[in-house]
RNA sequence: GCCGGAGUGGCGGAAUGGUAGACGCUGGGGACUUAAAAUCCCCUGGGUGUAAACCCAUGUGGGUUCGAAUCCCACCUCCGGCACCA
């Protein structure tokens, strides 16, 4: 039995504290220090300490960056690593409310849980610059951005129509809410109209959109983005009403087809629909009305139902034409969106086409090239389509145009007469800003008793949360900060007026838009951050996350960024320059037939098939995100505890293409562990304790193959690294190391260079052998090892001999054989002879280096 | 419906116009051992064959090419996003 073998219990937690002791990972802040090195700032999206602690999905991402981390100080960047706590926020404020304890100890104990866990894995995080955005000194800078957006007009009140969740007592932004419920909770969401606070990034949204291009993210993230954006041209057009002074304008994509419109439609929320229903429809569309103010948005946008609608009695003039078309109103028209009405094209919008089906309204074709006549469906074809019925009053006429170049004649035609003109419209709507919750930034505002809304002053900050006793609305419904006493409540302003605090709080988005800028300078109480650490670092040059973050935290974080960029606060005009979405890690989950989930500890396989070990009941497995009822939540703590931390940091890597969803195979870990075993034998002689005898200190090249492989493996592991495709990365190390274990000796040379390729990926290992092998530093400040291109190929290569593109034999030749003699060799090959047949060979390809394809 | 991504052994996955299945897991065989574990070595996509070999094979069907997992067209399936946005 070896005494000496590879126990990482015992290396890690002794090397983590050796880091933490030395703070090895001390970020510079000395101007000369900065001044002397690169900059590389790589950042993970900060977690929300929840109660469950982390599972391997948190790390995944978290390693990924500490490699790159660990690799660019190597390299000789200065390298900021930071990590902090996301932590405002709803599920907290439940489990104070549940447990009878102040959010800020749950925090607290959560934060505590999480920083645990993760330092256990070594990354090399600059601890002394962690943040929380629940803390005073953190949160008043937060509330000194917010003043910011309302001396500059974007915060504003308003009342507007909002997503009110009953269950939940509070509202949410249009970004938290999907298929008309809570994204988190799937707590169902209705309309109401509240007086709330808002941010105006629809001021911003040209900006959103364009900027995109600038940056290097996945194109999915941005797609994603320019869709919830959703930047629309066309032309808004107005329309009198016949017989009164009212006009109202609709938006249109389509203003060629404006001759077709058979009919207009108001949303039931239009101002102008009282005003124009004529005495014998009043009483239907009051009643279509309130109807519809009371559904949720969920069933006003679920699709399978057929389209309802009322006519209002009134009619309308059709601009172009003169023509009187009815006025109806109907729910498929959104209040929110363009200027709540439309002009109905039957002949060519599906859902107008639908509507007019429905009531009877007519159909006209005014876009030529359908297979089937207009009556029967829609015709779309905005490129290519050629205008007809398209003439009009005053000889205008768009007849034979094709779409594009009638929409401009149109357009112009409209813009002459003041009729109408071309516009762009946004999807995006304004951030709904505020929460009826107590575990929240306060806003720095104050409700004079004259009405008013005025800022605090700077110095001020931070307007601090008030301890009340219950964490809920109060029983009146107002939130929870208005159960505060007046020694919080009231306040005598500056000028002597007197007013009460606002009591929402701010969105739990808030604080993450943000603390990227934070981490710069986190102990600066004069200032949010420095100018020179913001000039010096930014911007963030690789953030890793999840893609859930796609449209909430990556949009409102740029929305900031660019109003910090025009207060002059920032020098870039957006915040993250790559970003890399990490992959969701999934586990088998066990169920019986009954489909009740059982416990990986309680399945047993036989044959290929799973039995509960407690019932012996058959069960049937799948591959599923982790989740606590599902039983399959894999804790990162287990697998420490079963194989190391580098084990865990290896294996997250090793899984799959970082970017993929991939199922966590805990077999698998075997399998990376085995390769640390194998580095650690490499050498240590497990017998003696000493270094392994096949260790000398001759010169790297009296192992010529080894030394090949290293400089491949410098190569390849320096470029998967930067790209992130580690998995690929840590196969040419296992590579490596197959052969170095068979090597006769081994140059000691080899094996520190390997171990310095190695030490991002299994710090701790790296640190252990480096000591014993009598490095005197720290192997995470050794140098970043460069490769020889030379030794990067074979002297010898492998050139494929094709017949008609099948593969018939394999040639031994010197790496920089020429096309003659490779030409030459694959046509005296017996093997090719044999396929040749005798046949004369019509061409021959010869790709040098790779093979020769004989066509016959 | 629209937009994006993906389909390769028993499993996770390599290969982005040039030897399909690197690396790892699983399974099988062997060495060492009193034995087991660990370790080390060999084999492990399917088919025909004693063998040497040969044939088939990257979701399906076509195409381009000397040569296609990779490029093009059509289709199928799965995953993700958006969705009455005028």
């Amino acid at each position: 039995m070896p005494e000496y073998t590879y126990e990482p219990l015992e290396i890690e937690p002794k090397w983590q504290a050796v880091w933490q002791e030395r703070h090895s990972f001390r970020t510079p802040s000395d101007p000369e220090e900065l001044r002397a090195k690169p900059k590389f700032y790589v950042l993970d999206m900060f977690p929300y300490p929840s109660g469950a602690g982390l599972h391997v999905g948190h790390p995944e991402g978290y390693t990924a960056t500490d490699v790159v981390a660990r690799m660019k100080r190597m390299q000789g960047f200065n390298v900021l690593h930071p990590m902090g706590w996301d932590a405002f926020g709803l599920p907290t404020e439940r489990s104070a409310v549940r447990e009878g304890l102040h959010p800020a100890e749950i925090t607290e104990r959560n934060i505590e849980t999480f920083r645990r866990q993760i330092q256990r894995l070594g990354f090399s995080y600059d601890w002394d610059r962690e943040v929380n955005t629940s803390s005073p000194d953190y949160y008043r800078w937060t509330q000194w951005i917010f003043l910011k957006l309302y001396e500059r007009g974007l915060a504003y009140m308003a009342d507007v129509p909002v997503n009110w969740c009953p269950a939940l007592g509070t509202v949410l932004a249009n970004e938290e809410v999907k298929d008309g419920v809570y994204v988190e909770t799937g707590d169902p969401v209705e309309r109401r109209l509240m007086r709330q606070w808002m941010l105006k990034i629809t001021e911003y949204a040209e900006r959103l959109l364009e900027d995109l291009d600038d940056v290097d993210w996945p194109e999915s993230v941005k797609e994603m983005q320019r869709n919830w954006i959703g930047k629309s041209h066309g032309a808004d057009v107005q329309f009198a009403i016949d017989g009164g002074d009212e006009t109202f304008t609709v938006f249109t994509t389509r203003p060629d087809t404006l001759f077709g419109a058979t009919y207009c439609v108001l949303a039931p929320e239009h101002p102008l629909v009282a005003k124009i229903t004529s005495e014998d429809q009043r009483a239907a569309v009051e009643t279509y009305v309130s109807e519809a103010a009371q559904k949720t948005d969920l069933d006003r946008t679920d699709l399978s139902k057929e389209k309802t609608g009322v006519f209002t009695g009134a009619w309308a003039i059709n601009p172009v034409n003169d023509d009187r078309i009815p006025i109806w109103v109907a729910d498929y028209v959104l209040m929110g969106y363009g200027t709540g009405a439309i002009m109905a094209v039957p002949g060519h919008d599906e859902r107008d086409h639908e509507f007019a089906r429905e009531f009877g309204l007519p159909i006209i074709e005014v876009v030529s090239g359908s297979d089937v006549p207009i009556g029967e469906a829609a015709f779309i074809d905005n490129q290519d389509g050629v205008l007809v019925n398209s003439s009009g009053k005053d000889g205008f006429s768009i007849d034979g145009l094709k779409v594009p170049e009638a929409i401009a004649r149109i357009t112009a035609w409209l813009e002459e007469r003041a009729l109408g003109r071309g516009r762009v419209q946004y999807r995006l709507r304004d951030w709904l800003f505020s929460r009826q919750r107590y575990w929240g930034e306060p806003f720095p505002v104050v409700h004079t008793d004259d009405n008013e809304v005025a800022p605090v002053p700077e110095d001020w900050l931070p307007v601090g949360l008030p301890e009340i006793d219950q964490f809920r609305p109060t029983e009146d419904g107002r939130p929870p900060l208005a159960r505060a006493g007046d020694d919080w409540l009231r306040v005598e302003l500056p000028d002597g007026r007197h007013g009460t605090r606002e009591t929402n709080t701010m969105p739990q988005w808030a604080g993450s838009c943000w603390y990227y800028l934070r981490y710069l300078d986190p102990h600066n109480e004069e200032q949010a951050w420095s100018k020179e650490a913001e000039d010096y670092w930014m911007p963030v040059d690789l953030y890793v996350g999840g893609v859930e973050h796609a449209v909430l935290h990556l949009l409102y974080a740029r929305f900031w960024h660019k109003v910090l960029f025009d207060c002059g606060l920032v020098h870039t005009k957006e915040p993250f320059q790559r970003l890399f979405n990490q992959g969701m890690i999934l586990a088998h989950s066990y169920r019986d037939v009954a489909g009740k989930y059982h416990h990986p500890s309680d399945v047993e396989e036989r044959d290929g098939h799973f039995f509960s070990l407690s019932s012996g009941a058959g069960l049937e497995t799948q591959i599923e995100k982790m989740s606590k009822s599902k039983l399959n939540v894999v804790n990162p703590d287990e697998v420490i505890a079963a194989y190391g931390a580098d084990a865990m940091r290896l294996y997250e890597l090793f899984m799959g293409p970082l970017e993929v969803q991939k199922p966590w195979q805990m077999k698998d870990v075997e399998g990376v562990n085995r390769f640390l075993q194998r580095v650690w034998r490499l050498v240590v002689d497990e017998k003696s304790g000493e270094l392994n005898p096949k260790l000398s200190e001759v010169p790297s090249s009296s192992e010529p193959e080894l030394e090949r492989t290293l400089h491949k493996t410098i190569k390849k592991v320096s470029s998967d690294t930067e790209t992130l495709q580690m998995n690929t990365g840590i196969a040419q190390m296992m590579i490596f190391v197959n052969e170095a274990t068979v090597c006769p000796t081994l140059p000691r040379g080899i094996l520190t260079t390997f171990l310095r390729l190695l030490s991002p990926y299994a710090p701790h290992l790296c640190e252990e052998l480096w000591q014993r092998l009598g490095e005197p530093k720290l192997i995470a400040h050794a140098e970043w090892p460069s490769w020889d291109p030379d030794l990067c190929i074979d002297d010898t290569i492998t050139v494929v001999v094709q017949v008609n593109g099948k593969k018939r034999d394999e040639l031994q030749v010197a790496r920089d054989a020429d096309r003659e003699s490779l030409e030459r060799l694959a046509l005296a090959s017996e093997k090719a002879q044999k396929f040749i047949e005798g046949r004369e060979p019509k061409r021959v390809v010869v790709v040098p280096g790779r093979l020769v394809n004989i066509v016959v």
